[in-house]
DNA sequence: CGCTCAATTGATGGACGTCAAGTAGCGTGG
DNA sequence: CCACGCTACTTGACGTCCATCAATTGAGCG
């Protein structure tokens, strides 16, 4: 979309230990499995159960809160941005996901979707029926051991954001995260496209968008960061990750 | 300990659908199982990887933050504490666990603890071998579902507390859900003892000792509550529940 | 009885939310 | 191509909630 977004024209897929249910193109959950030796028929119905959907407009919505459970989603391309609407009908922004990411974790535990999912910007998902899945990872240990993971990853991920810290604190380690996350994917760690509006940002943060606007002047200010629009890049990578460290403790 | 724990001399455990990875008494997991009708060797193993621990005395760790993971607990009596140590040697409370409930879930992604967990009061617990749970869950469809829905839940209630509320709408929040905590164990919903410190209420909400104290005080003036020491009643549940609706939003 | 530590209560200040006005992109239509 | 209007964002002024600091009370315990 924009000339940012990956900054090598060609993404680089890291195949990092384990954290394999995330790249579609050679079809997901592969990697993490191949590696074990899983027979041909298992790996066979793991890709029956996969349904490549998108590209969806940014808009679109993947699932609404309440609608049944039955799927997780892998992100193949863009955003997916997560949330709720609470009764005085305010946006509360549970969550960013970017490729690779797995989108419908916590609705495991119940019959429905607990929030919104939506596309940012033209996104491509994979599904994996749950249900499905759950049964195959009976099968192979090591899928199930994957998703052990995944679940207990976004345990400590959703405490994060608890603490008490202060507004520049928060939005330094949000976009510490996300560069994280571009760079695991094989973009610029130090200069990307932020693909949600400050207000997405602020409800994300729990602070006021206004709030946000004030932080990202005073990086500007003092040289910590590059601002402008939608377009980041990290002048000190050091001292914002030094600001980012109380809140992001070893993620 | 005190003449208010439980308010019912016997407990009466609830058989809950599903839930069923918290009483020790016939041996966890046995009833979510069972009810699958699985073969005796199964349950068999499941009673072989279990390992009574206790009674601990107050104070005591049951595991530090970097101890390398091996268990998760389901703790049988008294209250369990998880919290991390931050670089100013503050202390952030995590969690707190009662009967029932199972400590070391968000551990599992990683190869060591990544927080301290302390007893409250006089502890017993039953620890689970978790690569030992999670071969047998291979076996036991139903062993597997409800880890995934064990997991799933905690990520949904990690995000409860990471919203912006105000101090009175958490503290009310915080007694709720305790309250609900124990009617599911059979104790009473209305009239209960608080395990835990003003300290570690604060800590865990995100508020200092002294809100928590104003909190209590001004719902003891409004009639909402009635507290003494660590004993606290609901005088109006109704009223307690409404503000608390927003933190909880059908937790 | 006096020590100690948790809890309470009051006074003050600061960080951030709220309100309100102004600005800049950007698509739309004339 | 420019005017228009919309929306997102920015910037400033002000208020509020809660943290902080400090002093006091009260329980538990030797």
């Amino acid at each position: 979309m924009s000339s940012l977004e990956p900054s090598p024209a060609v993404p680089v897929p890291v195949a990092d230990d384990g954290d394999a249910l995330h790249f579609c193109s050679t079809c997901a959950f592969s990697a993490a499995c191949m590696a074990e030796g899983y027979d041909k028929s298992a790996l066979h119905s793991l890709h029956c159960l996969v349904e490549h959907e998108g590209p969806l407009a940014a808009g679109t919505h993947l699932f609404r809160e309440g609608d049944p459970f039955q799927s997780i989603a892998a992100v193949r391309a863009g955003t997916v941005k997560t949330y709720v609407v609470d009764e005085e009908g305010g946006e509360q922004v549970h969550g960013f996901f970017l490729p690779g990411e797995v989108i419908g974790l916590s609705a495991i535990h119940g019959e429905r979707y607990p929030c919104n999912a939506v596309a940012l910007d033209t996104v491509t998902i994979c599904r994996f029926s749950f249900p499905m899945l759950a049964t195959l990872a009976t099968r192979m240990p090591g899928l199930q051991r994957h998703l052990f993971r995944l679940l207990s990853q976004d345990i400590g991920k959703a405490a994060l954001l608890a603490g008490d810290f202060s507004a520049d604190q928060r939005v330094a380690a949000f976009l510490v995260a996300l560069s994280r996350r571009y760079a695991a994917r094989g973009f610029s760690p130090t200069r990307f496209n932020l693909t949600m509006s400050r207000g997405d940002i602020a409800s994300y943060l729990r602070l006021a968008p206004e709030t946000v606007s004030r932080v990202f002047r005073r990086m500007a200010d003092e040289g910590l960061l590059h601002v402008d629009r939608r377009e980041v890049e990290f002048l000190e990578p050091a001292r914002m990750l030094d600001l980012a460290r109380p809140v992001l403790r070893g993620g």
